[in-house]
DNA sequence: TGCAGAATCACCCAAAAGGGTGACGACAAC
DNA sequence: GTTGTCGTCACCCTTTTGGGTGATTCTGCA
């Protein structure tokens, strides 16, 4: 429901106008080409550089125009980072955030696992979490895998949720 | 647009198989056309329709190619804005918690691609979310791949985190 | 000195997740 | 009436994840 709203008259005339700047962008251009052609015209094979151009610079300008016509969506998330914090002094005086010690020792999670949960949490991949460890991949797996047992969690989804329940990641 | 996308393997790969299919099919958009060039050939003006005819299929081409590469790839630019965000301090109860819509709509996020992302980012498997919809695994799926690329994330944690940064999910 | 815990790594296997494609019906918009 | 979007589903394939087992090294502690 009134999710396809916005901005339909004036998509529409920006459309148009794309299209006409397009066309008349597309006339000087065969027109360029069109004086460019009789230079060319004693070479021999002048009918395929012609083609070539044209077909370059058309497929260029369909590509722009293409993504012109079908950006809907900019897609820049604004992250407003809420500026330490006066916002929170309601709710939960959670500064730095600080993991719950005790249950992290209750549940005998090491640091090296409390690490790598809190690299799950951001969604980097065993891999990537490796690569930024400097260790390999199968440690990694270990590491979770030893986790997750811990946490009673089947999944990594699963261990970032009871983990930020559990307040052991912010 | 086109950030660079760390390990982003299938991606490239499809990009480069967007590019070749692109290429052959120019290839032999070019081959038919000169063929009919030599029909055309005994005609006056024959370089002025081959031209208008290369143009006009490498624009759609182009149009076409560009459309494919560039839609799917919100690409989730964060830009920070640095602080000033008096606002919440005021509405930061975080009762209910209620979406920020005009996010959700920027991205194209549909509801049922929302109600899929509460319950991955509730930690359970498509499976269960099959089950708990009363849908089949592969529509989670879809939904979800669909999900993950307006987000711009490549795994569901991610596409957790990206939410959660965005105010889509608590 | 020996032992427990930790961190590390390897290998195998199964399950889950993800990507790509194509398709269909419903439904609203133009 | 064509078009576009949404939700649904299937198939195939690759990648990722997770489970299990076993092994090595290092360190702190009894």
């Amino acid at each position: 429901m009134t999710l396809t709203r916005e901005s339909a008259p004036s998509s529409r005339r920006r459309a148009v106008r794309d299209i006409l700047l397009y066309g008349v962008t597309g006339g000087l251009l065969i027109a360029v080409l069109k004086l460019t052609e009789y230079r060319f015209l004693v070479v021999e094979h002048s009918v395929e550089i012609y083609g070539a151009l044209v077909a370059v610079l058309f497929a260029g300008l369909g590509i722009w125009l293409g993504q012109k016509l079908t950006r809907k969506k900019p897609a820049v998330i604004i992250k407003e980072v809420p500026a330490q914090a006066p916002v929170q002094l309601v709710v939960q005086p959670t500064g730095p955030f600080v993991a719950d010690e005790t249950r992290v020792s209750q549940l005998g999670i090491t640091p090296r696992e409390m690490e790598i949960l809190g690299l799950i949490a951001t969604g980097l991949s065993n891999r990537e979490i490796a690569g930024r460890l400097f260790v390999s991949e199968n440690t990694v797996k270990t590491h979770s895998s030893r986790l997750f047992d811990k946490l009673g969690a089947k999944r990594r989804t699963q261990a970032v949720q009871i983990g930020k329940t559990a307040r052991l990641i912010p």
